[in-house]
DNA sequence: TCTGTAGATCGAATCGTTGCGACCCCAAAA
DNA sequence: TTTTGGGGTCGCAACGATTCGATCTACAGA
């Protein structure tokens, strides 16, 4: 019969009755779980007061131990004028006794957000992160959030998008090409906004909880092209980045407006894309060497592979810049103590931390900026695009 | 009446009928409410399949849309064998639908780890830390653990240490010396072993729950000094780290002891401590100039000094090695390309991290290794204190 | 027909916090 | 004396997962 939904009309009318009854045993059984405990609390609490550590005092046992509820030892934390000075100093005693430290995981679970934000990048490798990083933090300490970075070091899927997939930080800021923009739409949320710092905002990788700080690759080209035209330089040769890389894609870009608003043509110039590493570099130095163009000078993508490219020029003993001007891109802390210093031009790594963290913070308290923000970047000239020191150096040649 | 204690007796032997009922009933309710909510669901999820977002899906949402308990979801994850093709593909597909993600802090309350590990640097800065990094992942990765980073720049008690404070790691990896052993003590429990790689264990720095890894700096001190004795210098200076900082003393110490084993009276030698940063460098370089010792060969502590006394050297226009030799330490990857290239103790920071890790690993699994590992570092001989090139050069200077 | 067993599923308790609403009590206002 | 009010507390229900033991079903063997 209880098993046939036609009556079912008559159980729910008992059931608040039921319930009031279930409840109230539930209580009486609460009650007597509570006596029971108290009396294990003792034996725990010997163990917490002795050095021997044991696990981690919760919140109830400082209220038990300041003879106080729960809630008022909360409260004693967030707002402690709430709660009276006698109260006060008794949980203050309790926490210190029992070595009271609230467990964060349970604090992020109940009130759903982990003052955390993730900064991911390829690797944690070089100078190069760690401005950005220092960028990031200044502004992060200032509102209180806990900065951490990952490495994606390897394998698919691994470890730091476990920080974006399961919800373990507020908010994101990558910088890793191999981090997915599909991945990266579905992670973010109103409740987890991410600012990308690596790859531009295109229609099909939009949503209103992505933005993007980068710095002015244009513009960084279109410096690099006139400081070269600047000293003289007309024969010219690229090395360029992976052709997946939207940021080598403007710096190149940028340096070809350059050459072509001083009529240069630049259909003829040779261009070979590499990886961005110093090998990948010094390979492509090869390549060029190899194919017998008469250069000026070499314009690269980035001063890691820059770095290459000298050694390759030094061992084939094309004297730089007198032979071949050679220019960078990013100052790398390197770029000043290679032999000849590498010209190059300047991200401001720390500046990019501070904006991606600020419109981090914009969109995490709902004022969101949005889009896209450009930094400027800066010309460094250094020794391997001397003109000044080429001649030098012709005539220390010629004598 | 049933709020009186005296007759519970009679409540409690009508129990388990009454459990029956109240069951029985649920499972009708409950089949209504799957109905209910089945349609409810219909809304949800066109709020969730449009690009609106919304808040994310839970557990229970998937449960609902499966028609299963929660229970069976958790199941459907963990254990996928233990339920049914059907159930399977249809949690599979409603996950799918909802585009549920599990949430990763009430995962780790519940199960009380958080399967992460911290690496808590002085600052993330530089190529130094990141080839730690990448063997303390390498390892981590394997063990199916996420790896974070967090700087501690500046303020006291800043955001890395909350995640030791707040138990919000698992087991965390120490290299900043700003990072008190006091706390570090407080917060080594068995549930949050810790090792260090910044400092030794003394006797008031020890603890079950804490351990640790480093170069054997002695041993690289010793190295150094046996190399620039094979050179035929004689006369040396040392410029130290911080007095506070073991691993400078340690260096120095072995640097000592080769001198000794050569009968060179260490005690003429003149000591500058100063602050293991370039600009530390150049200061105590400028120092050691201006008392106008009469030098071979100087040793200094770290390699970031050691690019400052090159620096000032150069201004001062003493040669290096042919004036005067200099010895570095750490092998940063700045050595290689500074003029002349940097003499230096190279420390596998690559098997630090490693071995760090595999530390950690084993005070996790409460197999604990325990103590203080030692691993080896090597001598990387270049320019700066090459007697050959002295000579050359001295042949150059004569001609 | 009954019992035993194994597989599939479920309910409920639990992890450690927070914060809302309710409560109590005492003093000041009515 | 009765309200009002507010400071100080407390109880309870979340938060979203996991997990243990119980229940249910179906089917094999006695």
């Amino acid at each position: 019969m209880w098993r046939n939904g036609a009556n079912m009309s008559c159980i729910i009318n008992i059931i608040p009755l039921l319930m009031g009854i279930i409840r109230e045993n539930q209580r009486i059984a609460r009650t007597q779980k509570y006596a029971l405990t108290f009396d294990k609390m003792g034996v725990i609490m010997n163990r917490n007061d002795s050095t021997c550590g044991g696990s981690m005092a919760t919140i109830r046992d400082v209220a038990r131990l300041a003879n106080v509820s729960v809630s008022t030892v909360s409260l004693a934390f967030s707002q402690p004028h709430r709660v009276s000075e006698s109260t006060r100093l008794r949980v203050q005693e309790a926490v210190e006794r029992l070595e009271y430290r609230p467990n964060g995981t349970a604090r992020d679970l109940r009130v759903r957000k982990t003052n955390t934000i993730g900064v991911l990048l390829h690797n944690l490798s070089g100078p190069f992160y760690s401005e950005l990083i220092r960028g990031v933090e200044e502004v992060a300490d200032r509102l209180g959030l806990t900065t951490i970075a990952a490495g994606c070091s390897g394998y698919e899927g691994q470890g730091s998008v476990r920080l974006l997939h399961e919800a373990r930080v507020d908010g994101a800021i990558v910088l890793d090409p191999s981090i997915k923009s599909g991945d990266l739409l579905r992670y973010a949320q109103e409740s987890l906004p991410i600012v990308v710092l690596d790859r531009p905002l295109s229609r099909d990788f939009q949503s209103d909880y992505i933005s993007a700080v980068a710095a002015d690759h244009e513009l960084g080209g279109f410096l690099a092209g006139n400081h070269l035209l600047d000293q003289g330089f007309r024969r010219f040769a690229v090395i360029a980045g992976p052709v997946e890389s939207e940021d080598s894609r403007l710096r190149h870009l940028g340096f070809f407006r350059a050459l072509r608003a001083a009529d240069i043509d630049t259909v003829t110039i040779p261009v070979i894309h590499s990886d961005f590493t110093e090998l990948g570099g010094m390979r492509a130095m090869g390549t060029l060497l190899e194919q017998g163009w008469t250069l000026d000078a070499v314009f690269v993508a980035n001063d890691e592979m820059a770095i290459g490219a000298l050694q390759v020029l030094e061992e084939h003993h094309v004297m730089v810049p007198h032979d071949i001007a050679v220019m960078g891109f990013d100052d790398i802390r390197l770029a000043r103590y290679v032999t000849p210093s590498l010209s190059t031009i300047h991200q401001p790594m720390y500046e990019l931390g501070q904006a991606a963290m600020k419109k981090l913070e914009g969109a995490l308290n709902g004022t969101s900026t949005g889009g896209l923000e450009i930094l400027p970047v800066t010309l460094v000239p250094r020794s391997s695009t001397l003109a000044l020191l080429a001649s030098e150096e012709d005539r220390a040649h010629g004598s």
